[in-house]
DNA sequence: GGGATCATGTAACAGGTTACATGATTCA
DNA sequence: TGAATCATGTAACCTGTTACATGATCCC
């Protein structure tokens, strides 16, 4: 009997993606949506995405069902498509939108695209997500600094222990100046 | 007429192998050489090798020029193969411990096995290291505080500023509170 | 005798990067 | 009339992840 395969979770891209179809209220198509991703556009800064990904990345949400697509067929091109968000994908996001990420390194482009959607959806979203990601790094922070004390200080692993915890902290004054977010970008 | 495909830059996970068969005096195998990638070697908290991934990166530092193998044929099994560094290889990697990372980003990963591999070397690699990177990070921070002035503060660009800035000028305290690193590890 | 370690890989999967293809419409 | 923009993708390539295959030898 063959395993069925296990559904991947999704990508920071496709979520955002997810995230700009859920706060909007009208369908968008692909090309608009990569507005966003180009220099100029809010995650820009955050999130490189070229138009190749964007599509597959679209077909991949309405294959997880998180996204309706309407089919305007074309003669001589491929059809013109736009999307909504279904009930499953707002459901989805959500889920995604409250939980904080584990590591420091993923603060910097998958907390931020949670950070954008979810002062987006809500500001109190976003007041939460900061709170719980500060807790998660406050954790981080305590264990790095009882790994360090069994450091011989000087030595490699030492000094690596103490670039996570110079991070970790860095993220965490980051984020208790944070808030208040300005009401919408 | 094809163009000849373009070398592709190594990866940091090539420079590290390179480099630890560049500072050991005699051959090295690739079970020998993962022990440094599993837990309690020096580079396992920095870098994640897998023994799939390990054998095929040996393969290319060969295909480069950069490793030789000597083979040892086995019956019913692969040929047991140690690796020594070539000129060239030697080369290479004295070019790439010489170049600080252009992005803080790419410190966590890429910087420290620059530093542990300079370190190894011979200090005064490291010490140059160092100050190389100290120059570009403190670059880095005086452009992002120039773009900061140019940003609405509060709004969701002058966030991610901020957290660009804090992580780079916690990168350049480790950095400050960094050497002298121990002699050996 | 049976598990850990030595030693080298393959295969399937997953995902991103870069460049290009296609053709309409809009604007200077 | 020619460049930019609208709009949707394909193809080739590269890199990494996970799991497994294979079989010897060493140690308890």
């Amino acid at each position: 009997m063959a395993e069925p395969r296990r559904q991947r979770e999704a990508t920071p891209a496709e979520y955002a993606l997810l995230g700009l179809l859920a706060v909007s209220a009208d369908r968008r198509h692909g090309y608009d949506l990569s507005r966003e991703f180009q220099p100029g556009g809010a995650l820009a800064d955050v999130l490189r995405l070229e138009p190749g990904m964007l599509y597959h990345h679209l077909k991949r949400l309405e294959g997880r069902g998180w996204a309706e697509a309407t089919r305007e067929p074309i003669p001589n091109r491929p059809p013109r498509q736009s999307y909504t968000v279904t009930t499953a994908g707002s459901t989805a996001l959500d889920r995604w939108l409250a939980e904080p990420v584990a590591h420091t390194r993923e603060v910097r482009l998958e907390f931020l695209v949670k950070l954008y959607l979810a002062h987006l959806r809500g500001p109190d979203l976003a007041d939460r997500l900061i709170a719980e990601q500060r807790a998660i790094l406050s954790g981080l922070a305590a264990s790095l600094r009882a790994q360090a004390a069994e450091l011989s200080p000087g030595a490699f692993p030492s000094a690596v222990n103490a670039l996570r915890l110079a991070q970790t902290d860095a993220a965490l004054t980051w984020l208790d100046g944070l808030s208040p977010l300005s009401p919408s970008p």
